[in-house]
DNA sequence: ATATGTGCAAAGGGTTTGCAGATAT
DNA sequence: ATATCTGCAAACCCTTTGCACATAT
């Protein structure tokens, strides 16, 4: 029933509580990756009359609230929710994403060094996922 | 005297060597990273009829033959030469990008190990480098 | 000579904006 | 009651495409 985690997540946060917010974090909250065109129909078939807009200004919100992640790939925005730090893998053939857990902390500890602070860190890998072996949640391009 | 440096790439590679093509490899080995219209831009001082069709042609070229390598980042693609694998840190508040080099050779290890052969990795930061200690080739938004 | 590259203009796709009406608090 | 959110349409990039002319080999 990840209604409630939604609807607790954006309580939160301060934020209003719409269906069309409530849609768009249930399905995040399901796991993997979407861009906007994929949110857009997944969202449409429990919210029928959402519009785009709609799903963009949602999406900026829910990241600038620290909820979701975003990242670039293919031309798009990939929105997911913000867990543990892992690689997100665009296979080549495909445009399949798919998250690999490797712990990263070394990059961050070696930025902190030099002064930066890190707000997010993407990794991001093209490949050839034909003998992968199938780990985690991942999504279609 | 980079020109020589360009043409000797391009002919390495078996493209054709023409002023367009010398002019843009000029500008990038001399280091940083480039989105099209900075690359328009400076090209024009040394090329000014050319057209921004031929710089996307032009990178595209120079990235499928592995001279280049591009990103994604602010909502727009950036290039550079391809060198030893770094950071790109976007830096929050100015939009410039700052190569940090560290060694991750571990994530391309932990990757190859679970089947996907890498075959680029880009990783991104978004961060405050208020503080940072000005390492490397940068470029701003 | 001819395969390939260049430049122009138009089209395409993703994202942002402005605003009136609707809704959560 | 009212500050905020939603949905629509138009506008705005950035990038791609088609094609005639030019150029490198």
């Amino acid at each position: 029933m990840s209604k409630e985690e939604a609807i607790g997540l954006l309580r939160s946060r301060g934020l209003k509580v719409t269906p069309q917010r409530v849609a768009i974090l249930r399905i995040l909250l399901n796991g993997g990756h979407f861009n906007i065109t994929q949110l857009l129909n997944e969202v449409r078939k429990i919210e029928p009359s959402i519009s785009i807009s709609t799903v963009y200004n949602t999406l900026t919100v829910l990241v600038n609230s620290g909820i979701l992640r975003s990242f670039e790939a293919n031309g798009k925005t990939w929105y997911e929710v913000k867990r543990q730090s892992h690689v997100n893998v665009v296979c080549e053939d495909t445009g399949e994403i798919t998250d690999i857990y490797v712990d990263t902390s070394f990059i961050e500890n070696e930025l902190s060094k030099r002064g930066i602070k890190v707000k997010d860190l993407n990794i991001i890998v093209h490949g050839d996922c034909a003998g992968a072996s199938k780990p985690e949640a991942s999504n279609q391009r």
